[in-house]
DNA sequence: ACGGCTGGGTGATTCCCGTTTAGTGTTGGA
DNA sequence: TCCAACACTAAACGGGAATCACCCAGCCGT
């Protein structure tokens, strides 16, 4: 008599209920809401509401608010990923590359604000582990793409001052500071968000790079 | 008979109880709760536990919560534009002037991240009007006192690109990305936060100023 | 001496948030 | 037919900011 008791079997029952989709019903919603109204904007009852269910059902599928918008951003940042990829594939000066990639960067943050503020303005200490590790990862790999270049132009002697790394850090860190105060201070009088990217590039490039 | 109805007169009565003290002791608690918790750390109730009184209690000096952490961070700006009047008057080449104020921004934000991060961080969405023009009037005449320097530079016909304007908003948004992030994401490996301000400073104002 | 006014303070309450607990109706397999 | 798992819900909890209706001590002119 093998008494089966407490045996977790997974998938013994088809997952027959439409219960499938409500994940992906759940993310499309969050996702419209939170483009639209932000992190705070994004409520687990509106984004119940929006889907036509109670706010509880949203813990069915996953453990708190933070999952579901990691998810979403997680999305987001492998589109940009994929950007750096299909850029380092090109075969033109690294120094063409680095700037492709910041220019992309800087693109997709203007493009997806409430994404970028929640993945690169936070300060992450209410977010669990694991989901630090899969979007940090995430978005360390967008910078060890981004670093290539960056070394190869190093190991050509190219760099005026500082390491590899420092550079790198410094290429990215000059671009997101222009894309961030822009996203958070639209109201501010600013130049022409193109006219101050150029300069941003012009000026890290060649001050960071001899040609 | 002068009927006296209504009329606010100003110390008509003598503020003898210690209120007059509570809006200090308030301030100095909340300071100390921001600074060691940050802005969501920092509860009315919180604040209200530390000065030995009841929640209720801080609305009676102070409109709302953002009110109380706004004072606490005019104080820091202030010392902030103190230091930047201060530079401007040393006589010395606008350059270096430049990097001087710069550094001492980028100083001011490590020390003091929890106000750096609500002054220059956060999106201000929350924040009522008349908090608003107090405090971007504040931080604007820091940017202006430092766009000075920057003017005479480009007066010089010393700028490689872009406006005088322009310059100063990529300089200002350069530095601000690098301690935005050393603040926000302080677990990431970095390299020393020290180079990281020099190979930022000294890029910048060489892809930018000629000599 | 005394009643009224008022500044400072409070406890309870409101509303919203994320999250948890306990329970409900349906369904498919034994 | 029974029952266990599933998908879900209503209600509640604790904690946030902010407000409400009060209270009380002290100063005022009388």
């Amino acid at each position: 008599m093998t008494v089966v008791l407490k045996k977790p079997q997974k998938s013994a029952r088809k997952p027959k209920g439409d219960g499938h989709l409500r994940r992906g019903e759940i993310l499309e919603a969050a996702e419209k809401i939170f483009i639209a109204e932000g992190y705070s904007g994004a409520t687990i009852r509106k984004i119940a509401d929006a889907v036509g269910v109670s706010s509880t059902a949203l813990y069915m599928h996953f453990r708190d608010k933070d999952q579901i918008l990691m998810e979403i951003s997680n999305d987001a940042i492998e589109r940009l990923l994929a950007l750096n990829i299909q850029i380092a594939a090109q075969p033109v000066d690294p120094v063409a590359r680095v700037r492709l990639m910041l220019e992309a960067y800087m693109t997709f943050a203007l493009d997806n604000p409430n994404t970028y503020q929640l993945v690169f303005c936070s300060t992450g200490e209410h977010i669990s582990q694991d989901k630090i590790s899969d979007l940090l990862s995430l978005g360390d790999r967008c910078f060890e793409k981004f670093s290539e270049p960056v070394h190869q132009i190093a190991a050509q002697g190219r760099l005026r001052s500082g390491s590899a790394v420092e550079a790198a850090e410094v290429l990215w860190a000059g671009c997101h500071g222009l894309v961030s105060l822009l996203i958070t201070k639209p109201s501010r009088g600013w130049s022409s968000s193109e006219g101050l990217m150029k300069v941003m590039l012009d000026g890290l490039l060649h001050g960071l790079v001899t040609d």
